[in-house]
RNA sequence: GGCCCUAUCGUCUAACGGCUAGGACGGAUCCUUCUCAAGGAUUAAAUCGGGGUUCGAUUCCCCGUAGGGUCACCA
């Protein structure tokens, strides 16, 4: 593309809440067209409505998308261009495409307010949507909109359009709950000199009950995900296929893949919906490419403080299989899921017996795995030597007949890794000795 | 209600107007060392309804129906 009609998206957002799924899908569609057109991404926070915007909130806007990787070429506040708005706003009341109109305040107050009003040409406005095709809408029954609370206090439809058009966005990538904004927009560029940019209006992303998305539906922020314990790869490749999709069968992408790949023409016009179990099938496929020293920095904090660093590097295998997310490990380690391999089991003698057999056999053969492994060396003590002693014995026996009560000698649960496991990572010395207090 | 948008397995989706409507997640079944997990194999599961256009409609048109968006001195 010409350095001339470069590309440029911005990503808008409000800073009164905490953003959802839905609108960093936005930030995410909006970044990948930028970057794959070798275009600016700009983030313009867009805080004129003073007593709803909150720090907080644009800082945790600024903290997830970092988190997400995509990095912007701009950062801008609303705020900042009062002044640029106002005197836009008293350019067109010159110009007789605006006027001040006093009003009663809405407040109720009863007070009377000098609003400023855009003077309807009224016309059929129709335009080019990248996903929904032409729209076309009749401006007349918008009446002489609103564009401003007084004429130093724009409203959004106004304020939207002077920015966009004075930090050269080529491309307005938002929510469809903008679709019946944009008529009013083009109006206000027309009034102003503007060109229209190229619109895509993407459809909502909707929670697995088809209904918007919504804090009080339980739609977690970006940072909740991340303090979750999910990796922000999986996030940012979970959301961008959220109504998206290459049009092959690869569903891992990284972020540059995910640039090349991306096209506004391949965005699904109906709404999605938001699958969390597809987000947990993602992160765990993203966890698998860590290696031990990446997997141990996430998993960290999720484990008992004073946990001993190489029996964990030894379950770190049993870990992994077992969890979509970091934070499921505390949730194992709170469950006593790994406490055998810390402290000795309490075994109940009830549950030694496997199904159908009794506690007479059941401590026979536990005699018999005992004295194959008290043979068993030291230095040859490993899973598979482990398995070969007393896999022929458990074949002839019976498998659950032996190996249920090896376990349950070892890890006092009925549930459990495999017993070759279990001793291997434990050692000789408590293997026996589990063996010799389970039939005490 | 007005205006606008949408409609393929439970979910995300694929299918120049033309092969038994394909894949993924989840589910089920079986296998893989006893349980759990992981892994492997197999499998169930969809074109909203009705009219057209056409030799032929998931695909194009119309009407229904059902969802959704929006109708602020919020963004």
């Amino acid at each position: 593309m010409h350095s001339t009609d470069r590309v440029v998206t911005r990503f808008a957002p409000s800073p009164t809440g905490n953003l959802h799924s839905g609108s960093y899908r936005t930030a995410i569609f909006c970044y990948l067209f930028a970057r794959k057109h070798g275009g600016k991404f700009i983030l313009r926070i867009e805080d004129t409505d003073r007593e709803r915007s909150k720090k907080e909130y644009e800082n945790n806007i600024l903290e997830s998308l970092a988190w997400l990787g995509l990095e912007h070429d701009a950062l801008y506040h609303q705020s900042e261009h009062v002044e640029r708005h106002r005197e836009v706003l008293e350019r067109l009341v010159a110009e007789g495409k605006a006027y001040i109109s006093t009003e009663e305040a809405k407040d109720g107050s009863g007070e009377t307010k000098e609003i400023v009003r855009f003077k309807n040409p009224n016309e059929i406005v129709s335009f080019k949507d990248e996903i929904k095709g032409t729209v076309t809408m009749d401006t007349t029954d918008l009446g002489d909109f609103v564009i401003g609370k007084s004429i130093t206090e724009p409203l959004y439809n106004f304020a939207v359009v002077v920015d966009d058009f004075d930090e050269g966005v080529t491309h307005v990538i938002r929510g469809e709950d903008h679709v019946s904004n944009t008529p009013r927009q083009i109006l206000i560029q027309r009034a102003i000199g503007a060109s229209t940019p190229v619109y895509a209006h993407l459809p909502l992303v909707l929670g697995m009950d088809k209904q918007k998305l919504s804090k009080r539906k339980g739609a977690l922020a970006m940072t909740e995900y991340r303090d979750l314990g999910y990796l922000p790869e999986a996030l940012l490749n979970m959301v961008a296929m959220i109504g998206w999709n290459p049009g092959t069968e690869q569903e891992l992408f990284s972020k540059d893949e995910l640039i090349a790949a991306f096209d506004l023409n391949k965005v699904q016009s109906s709404p999605a919906s938001f699958n969390p179990e597809k987000l947990d099938w993602f992160n765990r496929e993203y966890m698998k490419k860590l290696d031990s020293a990446m997997f141990w920095q996430h998993a960290t904090p999720w484990t008992p403080k004073g946990l001993d660093h190489a029996m964990a590097h030894k379950i770190e295998h049993l870990i992994r299989d077992r969890i979509n997310k970091f934070s499921d490990i505390k949730t194992l380690f709170e469950a006593g899921e790994f406490d055998y391999f810390f402290a000795e089991p309490i075994v109940d003698h009830a549950m030694l017996p496997w199904k159908g057999d009794n506690l007479e056999t059941a401590c026979a053969n536990l005699g018999e795995v005992r004295t194959r492994l008290e043979q068993l060396p030291q230095t040859d003590w490993t899973y598979d030597s482990i398995k070969s002693v007393i896999w022929e014995y458990a074949e002839a026996t019976g498998r659950g007949n032996v190996l249920w009560p090896f376990r349950v000698a070892l890890s006092g649960r009925d549930k459990s890794p495999d017993p070759f496991e279990i001793a291997s990572i434990i050692g000789k010395e408590k293997t026996l000795a589990r063996l010799a207090a389970a039939v005490a």
